[in-house]
DNA sequence: GAGTGGTCTAGACCACGAG
DNA sequence: TCGTGGTCTAGACCACTCA
């Protein structure tokens, strides 16, 4: 049995994807929705919560919620963050010493001098992505490749998770809202580890892509 | 200024990966929690979603709340799921017709027959992964490859999203818990679809893994 | 200041699991 | 039957946006 708020989620659902709810387009105050479809406020929140979760609203506090325009999607595609035209990027570059996981990504001792590049993306006044690329200090480094480094071998570890009060406040998303985390570890031809890459990609606007293209199969290689 | 949630589920939290709570143990009922928290039962159910949506914790109706052993995450690298040792699967075999996104996902006209292939992994009692793979009926389809086709290409998209209810129950996890969603489209050397597989991965429990191997850098090829 | 969403309260009732 | 978590109610108060 479908409960109360996934109800309501889907009646809105087709309110927006047929049109009677337009891009751009304010929705009822949310006491107002909730005398309308009869329920308490928490439930139409809920309700609410599962719409913008599939990135057709957009809650706005002090303003009121909004159905988002035909999605224009971020897409990181092999090591590279597309569209890159049209975004806006601001930058940070700090110097810290390894601790926690980065240490054993970029296989360092701990407290090795370190670079932190922070990139964050924006469409408009909305942020898309944030990006914190960590590179040792030691072998003088150039500027890292933000968007895909040219060693010899990356390896992406892709996960979904909730946002860190930080994140969601840099990105300005709710904190219920799940991201997707990729962490990129670039490797040189000797295994050195080159640059590990943090993205944080908000669910509602951004996917990832990988193409592999396979050797020629070999008869009765694959079961 | 951190909510009141978020202040439990961080003392929760280390708590847990201190080891004053135990992997298997079971945390007190909420309403007791709630006491001696000294806040309202939903206040703290929230902060028990944080920690279920890190995988920390396991709710189970009707029993209590349980700490999650070490994670044993299933990862899927490349078009491969590991550990594939160990894992029970539950099969089923459907036949259908194209409609929605499977006609341009696999390039064919409406209605054409397909199979549908539909896999579920356990790991003893928890579901791990869903997987449905659909083939063209036409050209006399041999079973698909679960894991991986021996195809020419394969593009994975990888979005991070909400479940389905049908999908939340047959995975046994709750319609809170983001899933990784992959889909994989393998194509041959012609460009022909050979098969879409569609997968769904809870997010507490399972990652992604890509290993990019770049051609040799060529000067002053990237910014 | 008026209206909005964000958070929280103190309960109620139902569905599930185990004895 | 009892204790558990799942859902929902009907408010309250605060923070933010805009006029």
């Amino acid at each position: 049995m479908p409960s109360l708020h996934q109800t309501i989620a889907a009646d809105l659902r087709t309110q927006i994807t047929t049109g009677h709810l337009k891009a751009g387009e304010r929705l009822l105050s949310e006491p107002r929705l909730a005398t309308h479809y009869k329920v308490s406020t928490p439930t139409l929140r809920n309700a609410l919560a599962l719409l913008q979760a599939e990135g057709l609203i957009e809650k706005i506090h002090g303003k009121g919620n909004y159905v988002r325009g035909p999605l224009r999607r971020l897409t990181y595609t092999g090591g590279r963050l597309i569209p890159d035209t049209d975004l806006h990027v601001t930058t940070r570059t700090t110097n810290l010493r390894a601790h926690g996981d980065l240490i054993s990504l970029l296989k360092v001792p701990a407290r090795t001098p370190l670079t932190e590049f922070l990139y964050l993306t924006h469409q408009g006044e909305s942020p898309h992505s944030l990006t914190r690329i960590y590179v040792p200090r030691d072998p003088a480094p150039a500027k890292p490749s933000w968007h895909r480094s040219a060693a010899e071998q990356s390896q992406d570890q892709i996960s979904a998770r909730l946002p860190t009060p930080e994140e969601a406040s840099m990105l300005r998303i709710s904190a219920t809202l799940a991201v997707l985390s990729i962490t990129r570890v670039s490797t040189d031809t000797t295994g050195r580890v080159l640059e590990a890459a943090l993205l944080v990609l908000p669910s509602d606007r951004a996917d990832a892509l990988f193409i592999t293209r396979n050797p020629p199969a070999e008869k009765g290689q694959e079961g």
